[in-house]
RNA sequence: UGGGCUAUCGCCAAGCGGUAAGGCACAGGAUUUUGAUUCCUGCAUUCGUUGGUUCGAAUCCAACUAGCCCAGCCA
């Protein structure tokens, strides 16, 4: 199989540069989350980036929870995050780290940089912190105990440790430059009082580190090469470089290098927003099919496949971009149309009567389950004189360009027969109730003997043998024409994302497997899903529908 | 009127001084047992703007403009 030619992106580039330059011999990646949400798409992005990498250069990947704040943590999504990281295709081995684990010597790091004078314990409060940190505009103001001795400091660090304060009465702080223009350069905080419980490591610290001083130290200590991580965090890269090198604890230091997030047009990514419609209990919860997290994604019938082959179509760089959800569907439609089943369901079944079929008669017909890839092989399907079709395959009085099925035009019954309508009945209201057509039993497989052509083939399913399905349709969750946001900041929904049916579907769908994947012809991909099945109701989830290039006129 | 980053087709995105890759979307046409798929074809004289350097600039320089991020004891 030719493999497209993808260019490298500018991470690959720098990492070819210091492979070259002999800045690291060998590349280490991770992946950090916090254990504090569900994995979505976005995530996505960074797992299969930073594992896509090591792999690339035969390297390290490394998954690491940072886990340094108990306040959100939970053990919960510890365990979902790894689900879906398996799932998604990344392989960590053995390399699966917590950043508590590195508690004592991040511990440690802090004292050798009291040591060396580059860190102080202070006694502001939060407020004055604040205050003395300064403005965007204006410098900080130096802070009272910047000036205190070694020993004093580690005293105070040590009575920090061991309880003596309450939250918030001391900090650690990292003596650099009150006057940086980067903020984050201002003394920052590297450790703080917590009196809480934490989900590893128990009640042994009541200190904890801060971001800025533990993640450098995490990458440093496993041996990482490049730290991979979005935008925003790009001010804190001098604050990164300071914390391993300051230290002088490491030859080889860690190096992070910054891209931009993953966002889809009219999806809603924000964490915030997401728990909203959860608890408001507009989508089932954190794996709605609706929504981008990974599991919603796996509930919906998304393949990994598919998520990686986006991902990699995306592609990687520093400018700040929104995705078309085009390119999600196009991925899975990409991924599924060649290694899945394509079986007969009718969603909005209207009858079809074939007048001169015998009247008891049901015969097996040898269906193929995809033209496209042999090896997926055929199946028998039942036929006979009554059979549901689409109730938008007929029209009494057909448009211009129409060549599905109408009085006087032939059509093929795909794999059955061709079929000549006749006539239809309605009821008081001019509903179509039933539809009537003679077949050509010359025709049996979908060709006629003399070669002669019909321009339209529709599905169908036998009405006695028909199995009974719940289908649901998703649209997406905000109306895409006013956009995600109302003024206000809420969400825009759209009160028409779940619509729901009952189908008419062959006999051969009724052993679906949970969470297999199918074509229905022209309807789309559906997933199996029997996290909903009710009564032995299989219940199926429209992947992404079947472009459709006709359109009924008005 | 602090600092950092970004700007190439409707959407992603290559390009790194030699005269604008590719994908999605879209539009035509051919094939087709589903108006799908497949297959051709079309789709930026122009790279945020304005100047400059150069034989030659999306690429270098300058100034401007627009957008994003930063003032958590969050990550």
């Amino acid at each position: 199989m030719a493999e497209e030619i993808i260019s490298r992106n500018f991470i690959e580039n720098e990492i070819d540069k210091d492979l070259a330059e002999g800045v690291y011999d060998h590349v280490c990646t991770r992946f950090p989350p916090e254990p504090n949400g569900y994995l979505h798409i976005g995530h996505a992005k960074s797992i299969l980036l930073n594992y896509g990498l090591s792999k690339e250069y035969n390297g390290e990947f490394h998954m690491r929870f940072d886990d340094t704040n108990p306040t959100k943590e939970k053990t919960e999504f510890v365990d979902s995050i790894k689900a879906d990281i398996e799932w998604l295709g990344a392989d960590w081995g053995e390399h699966l780290y917590f950043a508590s684990d590195y508690f004592d010597r991040m511990y440690e790091v802090a004292l050798v940089l009291i040591k060396k004078g580059k860190a102080y314990v202070s006694d502001l409060s939060p407020e004055q912190i604040r205050e003395y940190r300064g403005t965007l505009t204006e410098p900080g103001k130096e802070d009272p105990n910047a000036s205190k001795s070694v020993e004093e400091n580690l005293a105070e660090f040590e009575d920090m440790k061991n309880g003596k304060y309450e939250d918030g009465q001391r900090v650690l702080r990292a003596r650099i430059d009150m006057k940086s223009p980067n903020i984050n350069m201002r003394d920052p905080i590297l450790y703080r009082v917590a009196h809480l419980t934490h989900h590893n490591t128990g009640d042994k610290w009541c200190i904890y580190p801060m971001y800025d001083f533990a993640h450098p130290l995490e990458d440093a200590f496993e041996g990482i090469t490049h730290s991979i991580c979005t935008l925003e965090f790009e001010d804190h890269r001098p604050l990164y470089d300071w914390v391993v090198r300051e230290c002088g604890m490491f030859e080889n230091p860690p190096r992070q290098i910054e891209f931009a997030k993953l966002y889809l047009t009219n999806v809603v990514t924000g964490k915030r927003y997401i728990k909203k419609l959860v608890e408001e209990g507009i989508v089932d919860g954190w794996d709605d099919p609706r929504l981008v997290s990974i599991a919603g994604l796996k509930r919906r019938g998304y393949t990994p496949e598919s998520i990686q082959k986006f991902v990699e179509l995306c592609g990687v760089s520093k400018a700040n971009s929104s995705t078309d959800y085009a390119m999600l569907e196009y991925c899975i439609r990409e991924d599924l149309k060649t290694r899945v089943s394509r079986m007969m369901a009718v969603l909005d079944p209207v009858e079809l009567v074939i007048d001169n079929y015998p009247d008891d008669k049901t015969e097996m017909l040898e269906v193929p389950n995809n033209l496209e890839n042999e090896a997926l092989g055929s199946r028998e399907v039942p036929f006979s004189k009554h059979l549901f079709i689409e109730r938008d395959d007929f029209m009494e009085e057909p448009v211009k360009k129409y060549f599905r099925m109408f009085p006087g035009n032939e059509v093929r019954l795909m794999n059955a027969y061709f079929v000549t309508c006749t006539s239809c009945e309605k009821d008081e209201n001019g509903n179509v109730t039933r539809i009537h057509c003679t077949y050509d039993p010359e025709s049996r497989g979908g060709n006629s003997p003399d070669g002669r052509k019909v321009k339209g083939t529709i599905h169908w399913v036998s009405a006695e043998t028909a199995g009974d399905v719940t289908v649901r349709l998703y649209e997406n969750i905000v109306d895409e024409e006013k956009g995600v946001y109302n003024e206000d900041g809420s969400l825009n929904l759209n009160p028409d994302s779940l619509k729901v049916c009952s189908a008419k579907v062959e006999p051969s769908l009724l052993e679906a497997k949970p969470l297999s994947s199918y074509q229905f012809v022209r309807n789309g991909f559906f997933t199996t899903d029997m996290h909903d099945s009710k009564e032995g109701v299989p219940v199926f989830n429209r992947i992404v529908s079947l472009k459709s290039s006709f359109k009924l006129p008005k």
